[in-house]
DNA sequence: CGTCTATTTGAGCCCCGTCAAAGGCGGTGG
DNA sequence: CCACCGCCTTTGACGGGGCTCAAATAGACG
């Protein structure tokens, strides 16, 4: 409506008006709403809808039969959660709000429109597919291979990044609505350890975090701390409003 | 040519006669080769042409500037290895060949013609990049919540169902020409306490390892070892040969 | 049969998990 | 507007799973 539309497809290329307009379209038919810590999706669901995320922040997350638990993905204002997931059977993951959301339901029919309306939407789709895969073996890269102290300086960058994407950064800040518990539960860590390496980071003055919103004061710096290779977001496209460079 | 032809794909849903030799058509147009440990790919470069396995295995893998090394994934025959990425400027991974592989390149014309002929392979492919999704956000999982010895029992299955799934296995055996360094790339545990693990799992009855190939007595069990839920590998297709259940 | 790589075994240590409890902060209702 | 309540954060002590370092053994290949 009068509000800005962040959209991941964006930052792949400048879209048409029509294109545009067309998407606007499309989100604008089903929109729903969830109470913040709600599921949107749950593991075994039979997928309907492609969801795109139009305001507020969720995630993807697995549970084992015991109970652990692993966040997979973090979604963030513009995010698509699955194109095409009404291909599959059922859901192998759920979706969980954090804060309150608000997202578009796409339904299948509109979904097959939007690719045949447009090969430019339709490659949008596909680049977006490949930068979630991208992201998603960073993340198991993350968790694999990096300390503690690294994965969650690491986490922190890519959401500060991203959310930099589509324009929801204010200079060096940002919203931050993850508790300690969310980010325990993605980087497979912890409550307690993950509370000890952010005051481990604060006392290096690497960041700032209180009252929900994140600073970074140098973000080479904690790029750095955490061997940040910004290559995996695929930044370096026509419509990128920003680069991580600079 | 006169071999079998381990498709993936076909998993998902039995391809029409034209289909299938419009896709051995594409795949035979440039049939490439590399020896064993050698590189495919390199995270960099520009990517060129849609690869598809058609025998040995391979990995994807991500290394970080200190050498640490995450083997993000596995490709066994019939795997494709990313549609359409050439979308991308550069790759954010490499690719390496585990044994001798022999691999079709499809290049980025070829590969828009194979989507445009049919609907069919072009829903296919979307299901195949769900489906890989859906694996590397399970081994998110496993190296972020299960332990060692779930964590290698875990991929051991996974392999197992994999290759089952494109007729690569024989009753409880498979090849494996992984090495234990292999495993602790994969896992994000170092190789000798991959080796204290196999042992475990060696003890316990549950794997026979030896001579590049692997030896499952009692899938059922191995699965109840590792926590294993089958529903991620998508596997309950029209095109299914077999199912994990059985 | 020699060389190189992969596997195996052992000893000691450290990062991170566990358990437990105290403090802080936001939200809600009186 | 204040007081209470629940969740989130913080801190401490202790234990263990997996890492490190090191060396021996076993296979694979020419």
């Amino acid at each position: 409506m009068g509000e800005a539309l962040h959209l991941h497809l964006e930052a792949f290329t400048r879209l048409s008006q029509a294109d545009r307009s067309l998407i606007n379209g499309m989100l604008r038919k089903r929109v729903r709403e969830v109470a913040a810590r709600r599921d949107m999706v749950r593991e075994g669901d039979r997928p309907h809808a492609v969801n795109v995320i139009l305001d507020g922040w969720a995630c993807r997350y697995k549970q084992l039969p015991d109970g652990r638990r692993q966040v997979v993905s973090f979604f963030i204002p513009g995010d698509l959660c699955d194109a095409n997931v009404f291909i599959l059977k059922q859901m192998d993951h759920s979706i969980g709000a954090i804060t309150k959301v608000r997202y578009a339901e796409i339904m299948p029919d509109d979904f097959a429109d939007l690719m045949a309306a447009s090969p430019r939407i339709t490659q949008a789709l596909w680049w977006h597919e490949l930068v979630t895969a991208s992201v998603q073996r960073e993340w198991t890269t993350n968790v694999g291979q990096r300390s503690a102290y690294e994965r969650i300086a690491h986490l922190l960058v890519e959401l500060f990044l991203r959310l930099r994407q589509v324009r929801l950064t204010e200079g060096e800040s940002c919203p931050f609505p993850l508790t300690q518990s969310d980010l325990a539960d993605a980087t497979g860590l912890t409550p307690v350890h993950v509370n000890r390496m952010l005051q481990e980071l604060r006392g290096q003055g690497l960041i700032e975090l209180a009252g929900k919103r994140l600073v970074i004061p140098d973000l080479r710096a904690l790029m750095a701390a955490s061997m940040f290779n910004p290559n995996y977001l695929h930044l370096n496209h026509e419509g990128a409003h920003l680069d991580a460079n600079d």
